[in-house]
DNA sequence: AATTAATGTGAAAACATATTCACATAAGGA
DNA sequence: TCCTTATGTGAATATGTTTTCACATTAATT
């Protein structure tokens, strides 16, 4: 009875790691229901026993990544001690995750994914703005201990952080890995840091 | 014969924007040849005497925001003559364009456009990267005038820029609005502006 | 070993959309 | 006015993908 119900999991588990990766080279749009039965071996309909449509299998990606992003943060949060070392750890984990993981800013920053349904769209919206309102309590924290000076809008520094990490995957993106993403995070960090210290 | 081709250019301007105001509340999947076509009363096949097919389209609407993107720059340039308030000017007028617009990050950051032919992303990234050296350029003007400190990398900087417009953008059309992308703007504005003068 | 539930299959159906084509009409130039 | 060309139409046609369904197989449970 568990056991099944486990099998059930693993295929599920196994279905959006297929998913992943063939976003990791495709958009969105070209997630078909038969690529990633075909990377599993699988027919097609064979899917549709684990889960009910093509936006279900959507919903469960989203749903991946957001376990990964936020897993992350608690790593983060246990490992370093104060704000500054924790930013840039989640930068340098951001950058690996990206590279690691084409499939990832793709399908978060989807129109498909946050364009069609309200539902959809605004679970997207509260798994990005959750994140930022952990950032801003890391850097609020920060200030708290006086590591990061405090004459500085908390929130609009978490906005910038997310600034550093979006526009450099989507650029990687675009240039097909030419855009050096970990160098762009090597440059960016000090005057990021400058930023929070004030010199 | 002239009168003939004005004409044409007309209606291809018009299925253009007709394009570009569905992408305002639809994906850029959603952006069918019916609905365009019914937006302007006319019949499907009608599209194919002005545009090749489905893509060439899609093309025409990422010149006409390229277009509308460099005027913008040439604009600010002539307007104003320091750097940080060409940077300045340049975050309004952003703000401004994406509220009246939302097609245009939708678009641009769509990966149906960059994630699917070479052709077509190398295009893309182009036009982001150019519009990078733009503000590159600004800033090391303004870097050798005085106006913004030296011992920061103009690159990063403008990539910082870059990503204060962004992830706002992508905020804004998944709240739909709720997020404030002005506010975002004005408060991150201060925040960029020290990072530039170095208090 | 028999029974049951889960998982998988192949073919067909449903659905959605782009594109073509033969024909119609309107407008401009000779 | 006649001719030519640009523009538009409606009805197919082409293409691609998701989803359903009746049936098969496998694995677990009794």
């Amino acid at each position: 009875m568990t056991t099944e119900k486990m099998a059930s999991d693993i295929r599920k588990e196994q279905i959006v790691e297929a998913a992943l990766h063939i976003l990791s080279d495709n958009e969105v749009k070209k997630l078909k229901i038969t690529e990633i039965a075909g990377h599993l071996g699988l027919a097609p309909s064979a899917l549709y026993r684990h889960f009910k449509n093509r936006d279900a299998i959507l919903s469960a990606i989203l749903e991946h990544i957001r376990g990964k992003l936020y897993r992350n943060l608690e790593n983060v949060r246990q490992t370093k001690a104060n704000a500054i070392d924790r930013l840039q750890e989640l930068l340098i984990r951001h950058g690996r995750l990206i590279s690691r993981n084409q499939g990832i800013p793709r399908i978060v920053f989807s129109d498909e994914l946050w364009g069609q349904e309200k539902i959809k769209r605004q679970r997207m919206y509260r798994i990005v703005s959750g994140y930022l309102t952990e950032l801003e309590d890391i850097i609020r924290e920060g200030q708290e201990k006086g590591e990061i000076r405090q004459d500085i809008d908390a929130g609009a520094v978490a906005g910038m952080f997310f600034g550093i990490v979006q526009p450099a995957a989507l650029l990687w993106h675009m240039s097909e890995g030419q855009f050096d993403i970990e160098d762009h995070f090597t440059r960016a960090w000090p005057i990021f840091l400058r930023l929070l210290t004030g010199e």
